[in-house]
DNA sequence: ACCTGAACACCGTTCAAGT
DNA sequence: ACCTGAACACCGTTCAAGT
């Protein structure tokens, strides 16, 4: 699945323990957030703890293999349903709420999407997530060549308002809807914001 | 300060272990956050470990000692500034910008306003909490009376505000100002709100 | 009543030994 | 080249002994 082509061979048992970790990690994180002890997805994926910190130094590398996927799946949501199959000037909206139900139903994300927000600008690599800015530039694009969004919006502050909801779906008490439909009313001057189900 | 007449007679050492604790506790999280180990806050306020688990059982009630101070001044802000002296509907916003403006001074206080967030409803201590609630919905009253703030409004909507901007102050990078410009033009639909220093 | 700090428990991280 | 897990370091928390 990930890393189809890897530039450096590695040997067969590695790059399935490798595998096995990040799938542990996966389902571990978005159970019960991303501050699960080690130990514990090294038992899960059937490996020592040793083999854990070769494959990811920090504990933030395995936050972050283990969101890739997830982010994948964003970017493609927002290729086929935002791009083509939203209303006209609510390309955006749709993308804010779905990234919205995704990080409710995984509660590891957050702490990825904080991540990232860190390391922005440091280091270059995250191929994904480059693919993913693209997309949301064009979002902005579309939303506004309808007229619907106002001007001065940025992929920066679809980073900002992310975070804002990340941030308060993470703690708990508080509903993140209500806070995004005050935002969207923030980004579209117009009021044609339905975020209704 | 605080705790002017407690309720139950405390030994002379035991009430100024308790207000060093605090002190320390208070500028050590104000400039490194609320992780500080507990250890350095007993060196610091010249106690043992073990007294300041006894004045505070847990973490977040520490916290919260160091935090109270600081929502008085909120409260005293709002009182004066923002009801006083704010241009006509604008209350809010004032209000809004200045919390900003003291989470980034403090950076301990985004700790106090999650945990707060977290304990809503369960327990119903917290005097300064309830009046520091009672002035928000003043401003909220007032706003609305002048016309500029959407209806809708309540004291739930600020308490989720605050924490979007409280944690954006947390995780360094975007700009919490950005955010509240657009939240503002969210709560205020006329467009006349000026954030602009 | 209250303070103290050594002692305990726990978790993250490393690294010598093994395959 | 890679895996393993015992060993180390660290920090939060408790509690028996002291005043």
């Amino acid at each position: 699945m990930s890393r189809p082509a890897a530039p450096r061979r590695q040997r067969a048992d590695a790059t399935l323990n490798r595998a096995r970790i990040v799938a542990a990690a996966r389902t571990l994180f978005a159970e019960r957030g991303s501050a699960v002890q080690l130990p514990e997805i090294a038992r899960v994926a059937g490996v020592g703890i040793g083999t854990v910190y070769r494959h990811f130094p920090t504990h933030a590398d395995l936050i972050e293999a283990a969101a890739e996927q997830r982010f994948a799946e964003i970017e493609d949501f927002a290729r086929n349903e935002c791009v083509l199959h939203a209303e006209p000037g609510q390309a955006l909206a749709r993308y804010l709420n779905h990234v919205g139900e995704v990080l409710t139903a995984d509660r590891g994300l957050s702490a990825a999407i904080e991540a990232a927000r860190e390391s922005t600008g440091s280091e270059p690599r995250g191929e994904t997530r480059a693919r993913l800015e693209t997309v949301i530039a064009e979002l902005i694009e579309r939303d506004r060549a309808a007229g619907a969004l106002r001007d001065d919006c940025t992929v920066a502050d679809v980073y900002l308002l992310v975070g804002a909801i990340s941030a308060t779906i993470g703690n708990r008490s508080g509903d993140w809807r209500r806070l995004l439909g005050i935002m969207l009313d923030g980004l579209y001057p117009r009021g044609t914001t339905s975020t209704a189900p």
